[in-house]
DNA sequence: TTTATTAGATGATATATATCATGTTAAATA
DNA sequence: TATTTAACATGATATATATCATCTAATAAA
């Protein structure tokens, strides 16, 4: 579905969604411990994303990365899936074709478009804020952690 | 979504049902040629698909590729999928998570059940007849042609 | 203003996926 | 039975993706 980067990407920037909320930046060696993703990648996609203007960051000592409240609310996840993966999952077609297409559909094309359509509501409706209020109360996780005691 | 394995897996199937309704026998080649995939891969690709018992065939002279009648009805989409892919579609995390869990789910989770249920469904509804039905009458095609006079 | 700290930039390496090439085996037919 | 045809098996190569390593630049605090 998404890239290894575009995981840890949307990942990551929930983390740093709900540490800005409680008024902390995080490093990168904090993102990718919590996040439970390479450290050196993460940088690499967190680079991306400041480019990309989804999150911001301080450079030197106490400094790291944040994304302002405001922003927390109106990114929503298909500007992080653009800003790492570009649109393909809105435009390629579920069997490979050149490109998913009304007039030269694939096959599976009908029964496709359904699904991408959803897809395509989630990403644009689902905001950062909305996916940090699980991590708070401990209803959700950002990653597997190999020991549950 | 799909590894493009199985993207060119799923559109030879397709090719083979449909010539197998016709009472033909398309050989490698000429399936490589009409589904626009490299013939080398698709070999190698109905080899496995041979070995899953989706399809089968015959060598020697004016041998080939075919699908017995019954199981063009009976072959579905999921068939295909985990025998190319494996079972990851239906278990996977959709922000990469070691699997998908109800108890540990990740902040997306809800969301994407939504989304992968809806891909579940298509997966396990849909057989190999009906997606060949598209392709006698000219509605749907299984390859982008570079020509189109 | 020096030093420690942390992000940024760039390139190298590893791994997975996709693609190609070579020789072998089964079957049809002349 | 010899010959041709086409699938089978296996391994090599290429490409994309993921991961790591090294150095540079900015900035906060000593
Ligand atoms: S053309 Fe294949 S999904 Fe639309
Ligand atoms: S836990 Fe991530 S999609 Fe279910």
């Amino acid at each position: 579905m998404f890239s290894k980067a575009c995981e840890y990407g949307i990942r990551s920037c929930i983390y740093i969604a709900n540490q800005s909320l409680n008024s902390k930046r995080p490093s990168i060696k904090e993102i990718a411990k919590e996040v439970g993703s390479p450290e050196p990648f993460t940088a690499k996609i967190l680079q991306k994303l400041v480019k990309n203007n989804i999150i911001e960051s301080i450079k030197g000592p106490s400094g790291g990365f944040f994304i302002n409240v405001e922003n927390i609310h109106s990114i929503i996840l298909r500007d992080i899936v653009f800003a790492i993966d570009g649109p393909g999952i809105y435009k390629n077609c579920g069997l490979g074709m050149k490109e998913c297409s009304e007039v030269k559909p694939c096959p599976i094309h009908n029964q496709f478009k359904i699904i991408k359509n959803g897809l395509k509501e989630m990403l644009d409706t689902t905001n950062l804020h909305q996916l940090t209020l699980g991590l708070e109360n401990g209803m959700t996780f950002l990653k597997t952690e190999n020991c549950d005691l």
